[in-house]
DNA sequence: AAGAAACACAACCGCATGCCA
DNA sequence: TTGGCATGCGGTTGTGTTTCT
């Protein structure tokens, strides 16, 4: 696959951009929109390359975007979205309207890399120090290697799950509905959920009550923007399309975190009786996808045994209060609490029971 | 006041991936 | 199926600004 080669002409301008140079691109994409980034700097009079063209109205001159300080809130949640995705820095951003990916990774790397060092914490891990470095005690050494492979199972299930939600929807809509027009749903689809939040309602419904400190509101503050966050999120939607998908095409309100844990509890068993009920006839077919995805059901059941890790997710609540300290004016009590809201539950109750 | 060091962030680089002919 | 193109993404670099000595 050959790579564009717009960067590598000559005589086009690299560096900071102008105040003229912004002015002509956003009267151009304002009045044509973008089209080709490739086509575009000739035609809107800049002697620039289309990828240049791309990133600079993508960070910094497209409406949308929010810039300025990062809020408390923002913070706590790019550490707990960080703590869960890693450098995933998109799939952050997805979560952070009105902020770039760019602009978080930037903000990770000079300011809350640092305070998380400053606190003795490990920024990859979100872990103690001694915790991420001292790999001589066995116990350590387990964990991380527990880690290691949840990780990898995680990203190996996510990639399959993708594709498999979408032949799954396939049969589905192709077996259990007559053949076109399409029959109307009888009950109008839940309002779409925060893809990013999916992990918290099942913290919520698994674990009750939220942590002590934070009250949960709804979860209708953050972008929904990009539909295809992470893993975790793809994960969920995945079984939550399969717990919905009732026979009668009918599509059903669930109770997101029972309908999980049923699945938990017997894995397949509640989608795959749904569907292969009825007749039919596709049933093998999607009883085969199920048992390929069993791994599905030992991640999630790992994250069971693993309450804590998804506790510290509450916060990502929308209106969740997070007591935190004022910029440049920090109590230490104040600090203690807002570190303790952020990372008690990953950081000091990831020990396996 | 001047130079050095540290900081902040915009921009670039190059690989990965999806789409399409 | 293959190859070219466009775009997304994360890591890195460059440059302007601020703080320190």
């Amino acid at each position: 696959m050959g790579r564009s080669a717009c960067c590598e002409k000559v005589g086009l301008k690299k560096g900071p951009w102008t105040r003229e140079e912004d002015e002509k691109l956003l009267a151009y994409i304002q009045q044509h929109g973008h089209g080709s980034w490739r086509a575009l700097p000739p035609k809107a009079g800049l002697q620039r390359c289309g990828k240049s063209c791309r990133l600079r109205w993508t960070n910094y001159l497209r409406p949308d975007i929010k810039r300025g300080k990062f809020s408390l809130q923002e913070e706590q949640t790019i550490i707990q979205l960080h703590a869960l995705l890693g450098n995933r820095w998109s799939a952050i951003a997805s979560c952070l309207s009105k902020r770039t990916d760019n602009e978080i990774k930037n903000y990770w790397n000079t300011h809350l890399k640092k305070k998380l060092i400053k606190i003795g914490l490990d920024p990859i891990t979100h872990k103690p120090k001694y915790h991420a470095l001292d790999c001589n005690q066995p116990k350590d050494i387990a964990n991380l290697n527990h880690m290691a492979q949840w990780e990898s199972a995680r990203l190996e299930a996510e990639a399959r799950i993708i594709s498999e939600s979408k032949l799954i929807s396939d049969v589905y809509h192709s077996t259990a509905t007559p053949p076109p027009p399409r029959p109307p749903l009888l009950a109008p689809p839940p309002p779409p959920r925060p893809s990013c939040l999916d992990v918290l309602k099942v913290s919520q419904g698994a674990w009750g009550t939220p942590r002590k400190g934070v009250t949960i509101t709804n979860s209708n503050g953050f972008s929904t923007t990009n539909a295809a966050l992470t893993s975790v999120s793809s994960m969920l939607k995945f079984s939550d399309t399969m717990l919905s998908a009732s026979i009668d095409g009918v599509i059903h309100e669930h109770s997101f975190a029972s309908d999980i844990i049923n699945y938990v509890e017997s894995p397949g068993a509640c989608a795959i009786g749904r569907i292969t009920s009825e007749n039919n006839q596709d049933g093998y077919q999607v009883k085969g996808i199920m048992d390929n995805s069993l791994q599905i059901h030992d991640m999630v059941a790992d994250w069971l045994r693993f309450p804590s890790f998804l506790e510290g997710f509450t916060d990502l609540q929308s209106g969740s209060v997070v007591t935190g300290p004022a910029d440049n004016a920090v109590s230490e009590d104040n600090t203690n609490s807002y570190w303790n809201n952020i990372l008690l539950p990953s950081t000091h109750k990831w020990i396996r029971p």
